[in-house]
DNA sequence: CCAGAAATAAGGAAACACCCTATTGTTTTT
DNA sequence: AAAAACAATAGGGTGTTTCCTTATTTCTGG
């Protein structure tokens, strides 16, 4: 039987010729295009597919928010992720959100197929290069407790967006009513949970994790 | 006669759909790929290509410095930059260094062939995106002399780089044995030439130029 | 229910950064 | 050749941030 496929990229360039690729084998039909996370959110509900080919970074909605939506609505589809990122987060994220292979953009075409035959049979697929870095987590015993252990708090979080947004310690103590040796704390603390030693790797961090963008 | 391309790019899954949709076309002749600009050269320089799709984030070397090698080398290549950003300072790269043609990866194919048409014919070729970018700075009188105003001297790139890599006013001073208060000057002229607020846009600033990356 | 852990808040002292001003030497303009 | 602009340096004063420490509240597991 035919596999529905659907290809989520804010690339058309790179969708078409994914599609033009995927249309090669007698196996695999490209039902649908989605350029965003909101618009993959609705080509699935109307069209169903097997397995969704999904990018992360897009504009709009990224496809970690996507894929946990489409998998709220339709558990038997089978994401996989396609990404140019190797970041510990994107894959944990992704694999968080029940997504069932994850691969890098620079795979080759027979490798995608591989996955998507795999993923199709329910099994999970993995790049290398992913497991690689799931397997290093878990060994070190990174899996779940230190996702916990360095995570921030209501009022961090809060604290973290304003820094990285630009504003300084002392403006922030202002906007939410409290002494600057408040903030100083909180911005102490954040760095020290995120193992983090300057603004530079802060910001860097914010980025890595689409809390802010290089707009 | 058929046009000879070269694809530039990192992500083998986007070179192989789109040599494949080039493919299509009896004009077009995909002879060869590479994966970065160093690559590029070498194979540019053995395949002689006429029209090079050229990437420009990559790792290794920048699809920048890649077209300014190849493009001294073999003045007749047309070299088309190719890439998701619309960064001005990319744009301007780019042409400065004399690329025919700039699109962006969410063109449609057909585009694609109009811009390798164009630019084999010795037209230049800009998306629309692109072309409102460099008309809104001709018409506003940046079109170079801006670039100079605001130019950094080689004293104030030495310490922008300490900057954003982290290390903190007075850590500067003691590698460059001047005083603090020389380098706080420094930071201050920096952030004025380049009309930033605070670390944060420095930084984000440093990021979209290249000068530091995502590690 | 209560002990211990987080979260939240802040004080004092020291380090740090920012603003304005200024000197000196080097280019560029007129 | 004189005037103007720029580059590199830095001091004084002031405001900001950090470091270390302490205190109150809130959450959570046995």
């Amino acid at each position: 039987m035919e596999t529905k496929v659907l290809i989520v990229d804010d690339h058309r360039l790179f969708r078409e010729g994914l599609k033009n690729l995927l249309q090669k084998s007698d196996d695999i039909n490209v039902v649908g295009e989605a350029e965003n996370g909101m618009q993959a959110i609705e080509k699935s509900k109307a069209l169903k597919p097997d397995v969704i080919l999904m990018d992360i970074v897009m504009p709009e909605m990224n496809g970690i928010h996507s894929a946990q939506h489409i998998l709220r609505e339709n558990p038997h589809a089978k994401v996989i992720g396609l990404t140019m990122h190797n970041e510990k987060y994107f894959i944990k994220e992704m694999l968080k959100s029940g997504v069932y292979g994850y691969l890098f953009k620079d795979c080759s075409y027979t490798q995608l197929i591989d996955a998507i035959e795999s993923v199709q049979k329910g099994k999970k697929y993995l790049s290398s290069e992913t497991t690689n870095v799931v397997v290093s987590d878990y060994v070190n015993g990174l899996s779940s407790n230190s996702n916990d252990k360095n995570h921030l708090s209501e009022r961090e979080e809060e604290v973290f967006k304003l820094l990285v947004n630009g504003y300084t310690i002392s403006e922030i103590s202002n906007m939410l009513f409290v002494s600057v040796k408040t903030i100083g704390t909180h911005k102490k603390n954040i760095m020290k949970k995120l193992g983090l030693k300057n603004m530079t790797e802060l910001i860097k961090y914010a980025l890595k994790n689409e809390l802010i963008t290089l707009t």
